[in-house]
Formats: structure tokens, sequence, C-alpha cells
DNA sequence: AATGAATGAGGTTTCATTCAT
DNA sequence: GATGAATGAAACCTCATTCAT
């Protein structure tokens, strides 16, 4: 993981020595979200280039120069977005752990929904569009993409479908084609709303639960065993 | 389709006054073409604010103040390179009509890699990428998308999907999940490279043509008629 | 001696309403001393534009709040600073008075020896090159310069010179010719190493005590009345 | 000599393919020279940081952006206005070689006139208290001012004082005292007056003629072999 | 028609100064 | 009295756009 887009330190309100008062020091601390929550929401909107300091520090109530305060620069500040809440999401797909006990199907449904139930409906369009944006002009972006989000998420759903092929509810297809199609419906999923959203006709609106239903169901018809004629 | 997305008039270059030259002529024909082509390389890989339209006009071989004598900002340049790649995928597959005579999983594959060579692994990433990006500051271009993509490649492929159904190839599955499910393909093939391009380290390398093919196997497989008999 | 140059009034620390406790007074009467220093290092250091508030703050152990409560603005605080060095110097000089009883050569020696042990080696090289970089901004320290160093530095070089001329020691020159020559020794021993200091390859390094010996030598080989007899 | 302060060159006007116009050729070609002056003049009587880009560009008679066609920054500019000035002096001085048939107290005289009808009474001035300024955050400068302005000085003046020690002229006195008290006297009359020109009351004014002459004959009275008795 | 010098609005960033605690 | 979080004016610099040539 390179260096800049490291874990965060946070603005380390902590880091005090005297608590100048209660009341300052909790607005101290609330800052930091604060201003990531208004850049997130300038930054998905208007991408990071239109999107101006002063709208950042307006939209979370401060002024300008508070801003630079606890970020030294727009691209730190754009930085410290994608890191929020991309580990926002990371740390919630940790505990997703292996003990699952039922049908790996389910699993794999729950794993969807848990994602987004965490992360999908809120964060990841956002960031997802942030990273296809900017990720041209940023290598650290793809680096830390790539080993926080794409390896992560590869081995957690690549093991649930060698679970499945283990014990014999998936057919032996090819793993790796499996995660990717769940990545891609995920993707297609954070996406597709994103550029349909504005628009008065659209063909083919997208209702996020029944689309990740739909889409599970059709790769799982390809997966699972056929019943056979043994077997009956 | 709202004004200003509206199909090419190609920056009338026969529309000069005087013939000066054959030559003269020539040349200033071929400008509007020359300069997209830049516009398309810069606007991709830097991005539309990182792009300087004296780097679109130098990497054209003119001037600044030639650029803007064939579009008139830098705005309606961006427009006009997301109008001329996509109508070029579009009128691709026009002629892709319906007089195929093969089964409709070879129907399906033939699409997808018409697709592939036409526009997908050319211009089909910069584009899509432009406006994943662009499109929270261009809502005309949002509708431009659906109607002239989404639209068209919808009744495309779900005519063909129907097909399969009507001939019984396929189950009687929902039509619109398996068009997506394409569609979630093509964007997890165009975009996930992108974010990817500059890492060392890749869990997940993705090689297009065989992505497809696996990826398609995979839903043709959750598609077919399970051999009948028994069953029915 | 215009007002805002004026001599100071030294910010009061005797005007507190309570003696809150030994302790807590004598840390506030030192702090003017403390930031004064702060102030000096870091304005020769950095010059008074790149000099930041807070920078001095810190090196004077105390908060950006406490500075302004001592001195009203960043340009009182360097007038303090070259008003507290420069009259130190001025202060020093005043009892160097009269009652010398050697010869004037050695009188002039001694003064100059005086000038580099309590001023010229240690401050002097700071405070000359704050008044030639800040006096086009500030004409008042000017007339603070020529009033508080000039007029009494003349005064008291002109009369040793006198002395010297008067009793024959010296050839009757121009008294103020003598002084000049005296006063751009002085400068050129301050300011010269100030502009070769970071300097790899001097081909005319500079030994303080030797330049000020080697060219008041010159000096007096200049001054002295020649053998007199033969020509008289 | 280190890179950023490198020998000029000049923004290039010739380097344009093809002379758009004569007119806009003659105003491009002249603008290096205007901003220069225009970027003196503040400089020095302001200070580097005190002066706004702006201000040059309107003393200049151009506008902001136009500035930064011709210099990349602030900062640069700087140190063209450094380069063009020295430079001056520098080239001005190379032809004063050592041809000289006279007497060598006549020939520092003539030294010391040139380089002041030269350099020392137009620009030597402002030049020498920017870098007296400025020196200490531009390390790279006072590397360019050793190389470019003592060095080659230093080499002049010593062997024209060691002309005169050779030819018996001057006593057997040390050459680089002599260089160095021609050099203070330069020093000082050059920064005296900026020091005092704002002042109501100056004790000790400085015609510049007449304190070189001054300056020269003491310090010649002093270099001069007294009479010997043999030779009387 | 083509050029590229010029413009100036607009953006990021800094930092002296204030003031609630 | 001391603190340091907050402010916002002001400075540097960029670059889309214009227009004289």
């Amino acid at each position: 993981m390179p260096d800049r887009m490291a874990r965060p330190q946070p603005p380390s309100p902590e880091a005090a020595c005297e608590p100048s008062s209660p009341t300052r020091q909790r607005r101290k601390a609330e800052r930091p979200q604060q201003l990531l929550e208004a850049a997130y929401t300038q930054f998905t909107t208007r991408g990071l280039a239109a999107t101006r300091t002063e709208d950042v520090a307006q939209l979370a109530g401060v002024s300008k120069g508070t801003l630079f305060r606890y970020y030294p620069s727009k691209d730190e500040l754009f930085k410290a977005v994608i890191r929020h809440y991309l580990v926002e999401v990371i740390d919630a797909s940790r505990d997703l752990s292996d003990q699952w006990q039922g049908g790996t199907d389910d699993l794999l449904k729950m794993l969807a929904h848990t994602w987004w139930q965490r992360f999908g409906q809120s964060h990841a369009a956002g960031i997802f569009k942030l990273i296809v944006a900017e990720v041209g002009n940023m290598p650290e972006l793809a680096q830390f993409y790539v080993d926080e989000v794409i390896t992560p998420t590869y081995q957690l759903v690549s093991r649930a479908v060698q679970r499945g092929i283990d014990r014999q509810e998936f057919r032996p297809v090819e793993v790796t084609a499996v995660v990717q199609a769940l990545m891609a419906t995920a993707q297609f999923l954070v996406l597709y709303p994103q550029c349909t959203a504005t628009c008065q006709h659209n063909p083919m609106p997208l209702e996020p639960e029944r689309f990740m239903n739909t889409q599970i169901d059709l790769l799982l018809s390809g997966l699972r065993q056929p019943p056979s004629g043994r077997e009956g």
C-alpha cells in the first residue's frame, strides 16, 4: 500500500496537550467527519476538479481556511474521502467470516445483501465513480483500490465459491469467473443508476434489491449441479 | 434527445466560401476528425478538467485558435467526442439485425464479439469512463447515453434473448435480467482494466476475450433448457 | 524620531492588575524578551515576510494568541526587534566616552573592537540585513536608523578622528571621509559573510578580527603624519 | 553556477516558426525587457515578498496572465532580474582589460569610475539590496553572486593592485586587504543612500562621486611608497 | 482561415489576526 | 491571562477564450 494512500491517521484531536475546553474539543473532533461528508457529497456530485474547496467548506459549515487546517490540500482531502469510505466497507466485511452453516447459495446471497446494506446503497456508487474518474491521474489510487478492495473481496468471495464446489453444491466451474460475475453485477448496480439518474425516459430502470436477487439467481442456476439422472 | 447532445452537425467544412485550393480543402475537411481524435486521447487519459485546450490543439497539429473555430467551447468539444465515438458503435450495431440463422447462444456470442471488435476494445473504455465522470455535471449526457446506447442495446439484446426463449433454447427467464447481465459483463470488461492498469500486484488480471467467453458460457449454462423429457 | 519607532515602552509587565503568583509574574516578565529573541532569530534567518507569527510564538514557547497580547501586530513586533537590538549597541557605546588617554590610533582600534565585541559579532549582521531589506516599506525605519545609529556613531567617531588631527597624530584630512571609511568597513564586515555564507567556493573568505585589524591599519597608514622634519 | 541561476536563456522570441506579424513580433520581443524593468522597480522598492505579480504586470502595461507567459513564476522572474542586471555589469567589466598605460593609482580610479558609470549609479543599489535581503532563502543566489561578481571583481582588482606593487608605486601591502577596502567602499556607496533616502535630517549625506574620490584618495595615501630618504 | 499573444475570471492556498473558552 | 480554532482577505498561478494581425 503506497505511502500517500496509507491508513488514515485521523487528524489527531487527542494529541492536544491540554484540552482547551470541552466544547472546542468536541467541535474540533467533529470537524474531520463533517468535512469528509461535505467533500464526499461535492466530489461525487460534481467531480474532483469541478468542486471548489470553498463549496466543501461551506457545506460543512466552516470557512475555507478551516478546511485547510484539517487537510493540507484538496488532493489530500480527496484521498481522505476515498480512504474513509472504502475503509468503512473493508472493515465491515472483515467479520463476515467463514463460519457459515447453511447452503452456499444462501451464503452468496447473504454476502451480496450484507455488502449492499453496509456499503452498496450508501457510498459505493460515489466512491467507485471517483475511482473510475480519477485513477488515471493517481496511480496510487489504483494500487490502493486493488489492495484494499479487489484483493480482499476476491479472497472472500472465491472462498465461498470454492466451498460450494467442495460441497458439490456447485459444478466444478472456474472460481475466478464466478467472482468476476459477482463483481460485475455489483459494479453495474452502483454505476448504472449514476448514468441514468437524471433521465426522463429510462427503458430499463433498475431496482437494486430485485436486481441483485435476479442476477444471483441467474448465476446460481448456472452453477448448481444438474439433478443427475442417477440421483433422481 | 436534448439540444446540446443532438446528432453531430459536422462543423460544416463544406460550408467554406471559396475552395481556395484542393489541398487546403482536404486539410480543412480532416480537421474535425483530427481534433476529435486528439481530444479523445487527452480527455480519456487525463480527464476533462485536466486536459487543456492547448494540449488538444497541439496534439492535433493546429493552434489553439483553430480549435475554437471548429468547436465553440471545450464543453462542446467534449460532447462532440462523446457523440462521435458513441455514434460509431451505435451505427455499427444497426446492421447486426435479426436475420441470424443459427442457435441463439451463438447469436449472443456473435453480438458480444462484434461489440468487442468494433468498439469495446478501442473506445468503449475511454468513453464510458468519461460518461461516468462527467454525467453529474451534464444532465443531457445521461439522456443521450440512455437514448443512444442503453435503449438500442436493450432492444437489440432483448430481442435476441426473447428469440432464444421463443425457440425454447432458453428457459423462460426474465429477459431484462439477461440483458443486464450482459451489460454488466461488458461494463466490467471495460472498467476493470482502467482501475487496475497501473498496479504492480493484481490478484485477478483480466484477459478480455477469455473473460467474455467465460462469462457468456456461465450465463448460457444458466439459461439453457435442462435436458427435457424426464422433467416434463 | 517618529511615533512608531519610538523608544521601547516595554509591554508593561508591571502593569498587571494583581500579582497572581511570583512564578507567573516572573514568566510573564520574561515573555517580551523571549519573544524578541525568537522573532530576531526568525526574521534574520527567513526574512520578515517569510516568518510566520506562529513560528515566532512556537520558538518562544508560547501560543500565537500570546504573541499578539504583547505586540499588537507582526509589524510592531518587527520594529520592536529592530529597536531592541539597535538600542543595545547604542547604549553600549555611550560610556566609551572621551576620557581616552592613549594614542588616537589605539582609540580607533578600541572603538572598533568594542563595537565588534558588543554588537558586531552578534546582532549587527541580522539587524542590518533587516534594515536594508525593509527600509523601503518603512520610512520611519530609515529615520530611526539615522537618528539612533548613524548620528551617534558619526559623532563618536568623528570626535575621535578630530582628536587625532588636533593632536597632530593624523594629517588634517577630511573627518567625514574617515568616519565613512570606518562605517564602510563595518558594513562590509557584517554583510559580506551573509552573502557568501552558503557558498562552496569562496575566493575571498573573510576572518572578522583579522579583517578589522588589516583595514584599520591600512586606513591609519594613510592618516598618520609623515615623519616630519625633512618635509617641514 | 547552479542550474537555476544559469545564464539567461532569453524567453526566445526568435524561436517562433512563423513570424505571425511584424507588430506582434516586436511587441513580444519587447516584453521581457519591459517586465524586467517593472519587476526591478517593484522588487527594489517594495521587496520580493511585498511585490504582487499584478503590480509588476501593471507597471509593465500588461495583464497578470501575460507576465506568466514570459516568466513561469514570481521566483523565476526575480532570478531573471538579478541575472539581467548583474550580467550587465559583468559584461561591461570584461573589456576593462589590462592594457592600461598610466599610473596604477589612476587605473584604480578609472576602474572605480567606470563601475560607477556603468552600474553603480543605476542598478547596483537595487540589485545588491535584493541579494542581501533574499540570499538567506536562496542558496543558489549566493553562489551566483560569488561566481559572477565577487570572483571576477576580485581578480580584476587584485591584478591592478599587484601591478602597483610590482611597479613599486605601492608599498608591498596585502593585496586582498586593498581589494576588500575597495569593495567595502562600493558597498557603502550603494547601500548607505538606500537606508537614509527618506530621512529629513541626515547628518552625513553622501555625494557619490565626491565620496568615491575621497575614499580612493584616502586609500591611495596609505598605499603609496613613502618618499624614501635615499631617493629624495 | 489560422495564429498565438493577451486577457482576466476563478481556483487553491497561506497566514495575520480575532475571540470564545 | 493564555490558548488555538476559526476566519477571510489576499496572493499566486492557470487556462478557456478572444481578437489583432
